[in-house]
RNA sequence: GCUCCGGUGGUGUAGUCCGGCCAAUCAUUUCGGCCUUUCGAGCCGAAGACUCGGGUUCGAAUCCCGGCCGGAGCACCA
């Protein structure tokens, strides 16, 4: 039976048809329990700029924190001296603010560790936490074998007497442990480090401090003070996510919303951060904002447009399932912001200089061609052409009748072109090849950096004088490309895609 | 190895909780055609997916079991 009839028939016997499903709205999914207050961060570590993972995090808080009215909080996670680069602390803000990310309020952990000392007492005293002498690898032994180690049971008092001692133990010696589950089935979330000494110069605060926190401890007393409500992070907190309930437990704080999001990679781009550093230190790479580099700021100067970022992320939402960017969406995307915005203009790649054969006079002037095709109120750009001419080598096909663009229209012999007529209807009857073109005299010198780092030479037209430095335009038949540098010798662009 | 988690077109997503309106959404992509003095855009059309095998059920992308594949974690990093 069809479920048509079902359903008829089931209303003749008197059955009720079930109730529908509450209908979603569109887009990015609702977060649980939103409170009318949600407060959310967003908590990277200082080891460079931000990249394209950083941005998912990022953006996703933001969106949020729009959406329901909510506050983002920035919070920098510093608390490992040794792996604290400190030009990340200026980076970090300023790859926000190119994504449009506003944050509400900034705090940098490593101004904070008073803050987890007293807190490291306070678990001391309530019996959640005890300090560990125990060697490493000892400590592990037990930990597998859900047996408690001997520290575990000592008093309070003598807890207290060791956590003051610490401050003057080497590196090693004695950790601040927090009491989970010794029997847990995962060994992972058994009885969690909280405080450790570290021996190295902080690039931020100095030797002021000898004892520092796990990222467990340090986030949860922030998480709790800061107010969060619901903590974004990628599944490989998914464990930390599980410790860190133990402490909130411990302190009868409420425990947020945990979402965990799937690992993003960018297809080509499989690079770290610290990789990319070494490839930097090197040589390899010319900079963070090298074109191959998946990191917002190379991003940014290939003229993707923050909107496409945001877009994108906002598709790609918060599933836990990993997820591989292709760089054709991200151009598509891209693509549908810059098709409106760009000015179109007309470079020539692989150019060759020529002088059009038998030209008359009369067909020599001025070129008036529309900035952009669809929206002619923006106005002209003027191309002067009297004949001497660059064209690509790429369109110079011998035997073939080339249109230039709103000009005349040539043969190629003999490596020369020579005139052939005028309008563009008798360019339609040759079925000549449409082509750009700019004037031998008064064109710029252009060079092209490609997404692979590779450098195209060319000339653009006499009007790109008027462009500026972060434009992004349309050179036609080419692609898009973004001002990168504007010099003496000529202009310098990114591309973009086609 | 242990613990946990995933698997919808080339890619990204919706749908999965609460089975039927799903011969599966949208975007990007690719391919045709039209249009266009850009190989861009636009318009029209098309292509392309529920990991596999069992089970439950009148009915399974959706529930259950198993396999396969993939991922994360198993630090005195974050």
């Amino acid at each position: 039976m069809e479920a048509a009839e079902q359903l008829s028939e089931l209303e003749k016997l008197g059955g009720k048809v079930e109730e529908k499903k509450k209908v979603e709205e569109k887009g990015l999914a609702e977060l649980p329990q939103p409170h009318d207050h949600v407060v959310l961060r967003f908590a990277p570590n200082p080891s460079g700029p931000l990249h394209i993972g950083h941005a998912r995090a990022a953006v996703l808080n933001s969106e949020y924190a729009n959406r329901y009215d909510g506050k983002l909080v920035l919070r920098i996670e510093d608390t490992d001296p040794r792996r604290v680069h400190t030009d990340a602390y200026d980076m970090i803000p300023q790859d926000l603010e190119w994504m449009g990310v506003k944050c509400d309020e900034t705090f940098i952990q490593s101004d904070r560790i008073p803050i987890y000392y007293e807190y490291a007492e306070k678990s001391i005293k309530n019996g959640a936490a005890y300090m560990c002498t125990c060697e490493g690898g000892e400590f592990k032994k037990l930990k597998d074998n859900s047996q408690a180690c001997p520290c575990r049971d000592l008093s309070v008092e003598d807890n207290l007497q060791r956590w003051e001692q610490m401050f003057d133990m080497e590196e090693g010696e004695a950790v601040l442990r927090i009491k989970t589950d010794i029997n847990h089935k995962n060994p992972a979330i058994r009885d969690w480090v909280a405080m450790r000494v570290v021996e190295a110069h902080h690039p931020r605060v100095g030797d002021k401090y000898r004892i520092y926190p796990m990222m467990n401890f340090s986030v949860t007393i922030d998480d709790h003070l800061m107010g969060i409500t619901h903590v974004l992070r990628g599944k490989d907190h998914l464990a930390n996510s599980e410790k860190q309930k133990y402490l909130y437990d411990h302190m009868g704080w409420d425990v947020p919303e945990f979402i965990h999001y799937g690992r993003l990679k960018m297809d080509d781009v499989a690079l770290s951060t610290s990789k990319a550093r070494e490839g930097i230190e090197q040589g390899i790479y010319s900079g963070w904002d090298d074109p191959r580099l998946g990191t917002i700021r190379a991003i940014a100067r290939r003229g993707i447009s923050p909107e496409s970022i945001r877009e994108l992320m906002n598709e790609i939402g918060v599933k836990i399932a990993d997820s591989t960017i292709s760089w054709k969406k991200v151009y598509g995307l891209n693509r549908n912001i810059l098709e409106e915005t760009a000015n179109r203009y007309f470079l020539v790649s692989n150019a060759q200089k020529l002088d059009i054969v038998d030209l008359p006079s009369e067909v020599k002037g001025i070129v008036e061609r529309p900035l952009h095709p669809d929206f002619m109120k923006r106005g002209n750009r003027e191309i002067p052409f009297d004949g001497q001419i660059y064209l690509s080598n790429d369109d110079l096909h011998e035997g073939k009748i080339l249109r230039l663009m709103d000009a005349v229209n040539v043969s190629v012999k003999d490596g020369a072109v020579v005139y052939n007529s005028q309008t563009f209807e008798e360019a339609r009857e040759l079925k000549a090849q449409v082509v750009q073109w700019v004037p031998a005299t008064d064109s710029i010198s252009a060079e092209v950096v490609m997404p692979d780092a590779s450098v195209i030479q060319g000339y653009v037209e006499p009007a790109c004088s008027q462009l500026k430095i972060g434009e992004v335009v349309q050179f036609e038949r080419f692609g898009f490309a973004r001002v990168d540098e504007i010099g003496s010798e000529g202009i310098r662009f990114y591309f973009a895609h086609k």
